[in-house]
DNA sequence: CCATGTGAAAGCGTTCACAGCG
DNA sequence: CGCTGTGAACGCTTTCACATGG
């Protein structure tokens, strides 16, 4: 069992060695992959000894079977089945997005409300109705959804999908879920993210009057 | 100074008290508020304190004068200006996202490199060229801004926003940004998130053959 | 000699437990 | 009596510093 904060991270080092590989670089020190990805060089060194000891002392990792090793964990030789609720602007989005597919990530099924939008195709994948749901989750074998609903049924469709059989949510709606302690969840809240952003405005708007600069305390986060 | 961990959950107590306020209710204790927002009760009142005394023993939080005290926190009675980068359907669910304008976010100004949007309108801004960035957030007064271009570009156009005057940036381009210290950066990276979950799903798949059921270590974050 | 791998130390964030106040 | 506000304990994360090995 890695460290959470470890495994936030690994995602950061796979995107770097993809990119140094495809330069035809064979070997990288830790403080390079540290600086590429943004974070120490100690933190690097010890979130790859989790795994175990690929690297060599005196020349670095080898990139290649390193890349390997972080894929392995990350589960991304095999593919996942994604369900998408809500097709609206974001939904769309979702579901042209490139980093998807690319690191085995299928949407194959999409569900909306709106009867326009049912029976077309988006991406890979026929829209559904909603009441289509749990059939069509169970009968494709998706066990990752995105929830791009608006917030009001979003609780709502996130217990529908656990119930069909989907054990990790990535939801973009504006509201705290609750769910089973069995299910993955993750929230992307644009609304939150800016808030934090204009928290740190603020305070610099504030604190410059009496200092002198815009010095401030920098919130620089991948999360 | 609040605490980046204290300054993320803001938001949430914000919008659970605002729900609260619109549902008529005066007053919420510390353990309601806490479990509307998904976190300890112990940590909310923790939270608020670093805010100042706001709350009542033996009854709760005044939910007005709170919401009230959050939002000045925020920075939320001013109004902040902000910039869109990058047009394609994750900039359109941007720009039409409802919670920003909501809160004193507004999106004044777009800019993309295909000249058959330039010119168009989207919500409340016109669409520029790229050539017109420092000019337009020079005059429109932007101090914030959102990144929605194709990852190879992204590091060059946070340094000419930050050139042009930019202070607090939210970059949805899967790379990492170096910026100079004085400025605000968040990442929302949807494919690490979905790699995350990906790590816990096949973690699952993995202790499935030795477990008896799939109680394994749920990652619930809101961030 | 150089960079990894790792104990030990320092720093944060969360949770507990209860004193104190309305 | 109930709930806030808070010192103290706990656990997780990051960073340091260096022994170890190619």
């Amino acid at each position: 069992m890695l460290p959470e904060a470890t495994v936030r991270r690994l995602p950061l080092y796979l995107r770097v060695l993809t990119d140094a590989i495809a330069e035809q670089q064979v070997t990288m020190a830790s403080e390079e992959l540290a600086s590429r990805a943004g974070v120490n060089a100690a933190q690097v060194r010890k979130d790859l000894s989790y795994l175990g000891s690929y690297g060599t002392r005196g020349v670095g990792y080898d990139t290649g079977l390193l890349c390997q090793h972080l894929s392995r964990q990350l589960g991304l030789n095999q593919d996942f089945k994604v369900a998408l609720v809500g097709l609206g602007n974001l939904g769309l989005a979702l579901v042209n997005y490139r980093g998807f597919a690319h690191r085995g990530f299928h949407v194959v099924a999409a569900f909306d409300t709106d009867p326009a939008k049912v029976g077309r195709r988006v991406g890979d994948a026929t829209v559904h109705g909603m009441a289509e749901l749990a059939l069509v989750v169970a009968r494709e074998g998706v066990t990752m959804a995105l929830i791009a609903t608006p917030a009001a049924v979003a609780q709502d469709v996130a217990e529908r999908l656990v119930s069909a059989g989907v054990t990790s949510l990535l939801n973009f709606a504006p509201v705290v879920l609750n769910l089973p302690p069995h299910v993955s969840l993750r929230q992307v809240d644009l609304a939150v993210e800016l808030q934090v952003l204009g928290y740190y405005e603020h305070l610099r708007a504030g604190t410059a009057l009496f200092a002198g600069n815009g010095a401030g305390p920098a919130a620089t986060d991948t999360d």
